[in-house]
DNA sequence: AAGAGTTTTCCACGATATGGAAAACAAGGA
DNA sequence: TCCTTGTTTTCCATATCGTGGAAAACTCTT
C-alpha cells in the first residue's frame, strides 16, 4: 500500500487523485494523516489536504479534529449502500444465508460478478476460530472463485470464450484456473453437478462450494456459496455441503420469482438423507461460545421464534 | 432533484463535481444516462462525460453499454462498505435487531451520530405492509430522530448546547423540536425514563422509540430503535416497546463489551410481563406471509437451530 | 436507407488546480 | 513558562490541466 505506483490518469487528474485517497481512506483499518496520504499517494501535502477538503465538503471524508485523522464520510457509505439496495435480491438472500451458516457451520457468502470479477454482496460468517472472511464489497477474478466460475457456467460458451479474451486469466494461487480449456472443463462439471467448486483457486487452504440463484428473466443475477478450511470441507463432505448450497440458492431462485434452471437439483430424499453425515465428527472449536437457543412462541401467533437463553424472550414453551 | 442550485465548489471544482454526479446516480433509483446527468448537474454534457469515465476508471461509476446508462461502481460499495465494518459494534447488533423486529413485528433500526445528523448504519425491517423504512446510509438531523435525541441525551448539557449552537434546529415536520428549551425538556425525560421519543418529529405519522448504545470507555457509541406507524404504537403498546429497545440496546451494549450506563433498566420482572400485553388484538397483515419455524437440533451439538418448515433441515426434533 | 437523438472524441482557450514556501497550530521538553 | 519539533493549514504566482463548443461516431426508429 506505499506507492501504488501508476499515476494512470484515467481521465481528470484532480478526480483521480481524490478518489486514489478515498479508495485509501477505504482500505486503511484506521484513520489516517494527510501527510502520511500524501507520501503514499506520491502527492504534496497542500494538495492533498484541498482534496481531502473538498471530500469533507461533499461528506465523502470526515476529519477527526480530535485525534487530526481523516475517515471516510457518510456519503460514501450513502451512496456505496445504493449499490446493495438496488440489487433485489440482496435484501431476501440474507435469510438463506444465515441458515446455510447455521446448517453447515461455514460461512456463506452472496456474490455477483462486475466487471469480470466477483464481488462479495453480503456474508454470514462462520463461528469457527478459522474461518473464511472475504467482507462485503471484496472482488475476486471471476475465474479465481467459485461463486464467479458459477456464474460464468450459465452463460453460453461463445460469451464465455469472449469474457476470457477480455480479461485473461488472472491467477490468485498456483491451483487458479489459467487457460480456457482448463476452464471449460470445469464449466462441464459445474452444468452436470449444479454447483462450483473452488479448491485453493482463491487462497490457499480454502474450499468453497457455490450455486447460481436465477431471475425473472431466466439469466443468473447472483450466487451462493459457502467457503471453508479445506481440512474442515472434505470427502464426502463436499458433496453434502454442495447440496445445501444448491438447495439455497434455488429457495432465493423461487423467493425472487426466478425461472427455475434447468441445472440439476437435489430431490428431496437426498436433502433429507444428509443430516446423518452431515457434522459428524466435526471438531466444534466455536470462536464465541456458541450461543445457547431458546424457542418461544409469540401467545398471539402461531410463529416460533428463537432467543437467547440469558434474556428470556416472550413466553418460553 | 433537478439543479441542486448552489454550485458550491467546496474547494476543487472538477472533484466536487464527479462527487455530485456520484450522488445523483447513488440517488437515483435506475440507471442514468449521461446527457440527463448533464442537466441535472448543470453540466456540459462532454464534461459530465469525461468526469464519469474518471469515475469508471477508478471503479466507482459503472457504465452498462447495452443500455447506455451509468450505475453506481464496486469501488464505492467497497469504500463505503468500509465505513460500517470499522464500527465495530455493527456487526453483533444485527442480531438484536432481528430479535427486536420479531418481538415488535416492527422496523427495528441501528444508527449512530455523523455529523449533526442520525445516519442509519442497519436495519430489519417490518414485514407489515405499511411499515417505516429508513435504508442505511440515511441522514436525519439528530433533534429530529429518536435515536438522534437519544444519542445527545448521554451527552453534559453544556455539549448538547454546543452542538445546537453549531447546527441549530433543522425540522422535518411541524411537531420537530426546534429551539434548545424545549429539546432540553426532552432530554431530561429521556435521560428519567432510559429512552427517547419521536412523535412525528421526523416523518407525519411516524412515531419511533430509541434507546443508546454504550461503548468500552463509557461514551454512547451508537443507538436501537423500533419506528413504525403511529397508529400501531400507541398508549401501553409505547412503553411495552420501549422496555423492548432499551433491553436490547443494554444487551448489545454488554455484548460489546460497553460500560453499563447509570440509566434506568428494565428490571427482569417487567421483562417478563411484557409479552403478554405485547402484540394483543393487533392486525397482522403480513406483506409477507410470516415464515413457519421449524426447530431442530444438530445430532453432534446441543444448540438448536430453526428452519423454514417447508425445507426441513437437520434431524428434526 | 435515411433521420433523429444519442454518445464520444477533439481542440484551442483560459480558468483552475498545483506545489513550494510561509504561517498557524499542537504537543512535548527543558 | 517558553522554546522546539512536527504537524496542519493558508497563500500565491505559474502553467498545467480541465473546460465546453462543435464535429464525428454511434444507436436505434421509421
Amino acid at each position: 500500500m506505499t506507492d501504488m505506483a501508476s499515476e494512470k490518469t484515467g481521465g481528470v487528474q484532480a478526480v483521480s487523485r481524490a478518489l486514489g485517497l478515498l479508495k485509501r481512506l477505504g482500505a486503511a483499518t484506521e484513520g489516517q494523516r494527510v501527510s502520511d496520504l500524501a507520501v503514499q499517494a506520491g502527492l504534496a501535502v497542500s494538495t492533498t489536504h484541498r482534496l481531502l477538503t473538498t471530500l469533507e465538503h461533499s461528506g465523502f471524508a470526515h476529519f477527526e479534529p480530535t485525534t487530526s485523522k481523516w475517515h471516510v464520510g457518510h456519503e460514501a457509505f450513502a451512496v456505496g449502500a445504493s449499490y446493495v439496495q438496488k440489487r433485489s435480491y440482496v435484501a431476501p438472500a440474507l435469510t438463506y444465508l444465515r441458515r446455510l451458516r447455521d446448517e453447515t457451520r461455514e460461512t456463506a457468502n452472496l456474490g455477483h460478478l462486475d466487471d469480470g470479477h466477483l464481488v462479495t454482496l453480503s456474508q454470514v460468517e462462520s463461528r469457527e476460530i478459522m474461518r473464511a472472511i472475504s467482507p462485503p464489497g471484496g472482488r475476486v477474478p471471476a475465474t479465481c472463485s467459485a461463486m464467479g466460475k458459477a456464474l460464468l457456467a450459465t452463460w453460453p460458451d461463445a460469451q464465455i470464450a469472449e469474457f476470457c479474451d477480455r480479461h485473461g486469466f488472472p491467477t490468485m494461487t498456483p491451483r487458479s484456473v489459467d487457460g480456457l480449456s482448463a476452464l471449460m472443463d470445469q464449466i462441464t462439471h459445474i452444468r452436470a453437478q449444479g454447483y462450483a467448486v473452488d479448491n485453493e483457486e482463491h487462497a490457499r487452504g480454502l474450499r468453497c462450494l457455490a450455486a447460481p440463484v436465477w431471475g425473472p428473466d431466466g439469466d443468473a443475477v447472483c450466487a451462493i456459496s459457502v467457503s471453508a478450511m479445506m481440512m474442515r470441507l472434505t470427502g464426502e463432505m463436499t458433496e453434502v455441503v454442495a447440496r445445501r448450497v444448491v438447495t439455497a440458492a434455488s429457495e432465493l431462485t423461487e423467493k425472487i420469482g426466478g425461472k427455475r434452471a434447468k441445472w440439476p437439483l437435489p430431490t428431496r430424499d437426498v436433502i433429507n438423507e444428509l443430516p446423518r453425515v452431515l457434522l459428524r465428527d466435526r471438531m466444534c472449536i466455536a470462536s464465541e461460545p456458541a450461543p445457547r437457543f431458546e424457542i418461544y412462541q409469540v401467545p398471539s401467533q402461531q410463529e416460533l421464534f428463537i432467543g437467547i437463553r440469558k434474556h428470556p424472550p416472550m413466553a418460553v414453551t
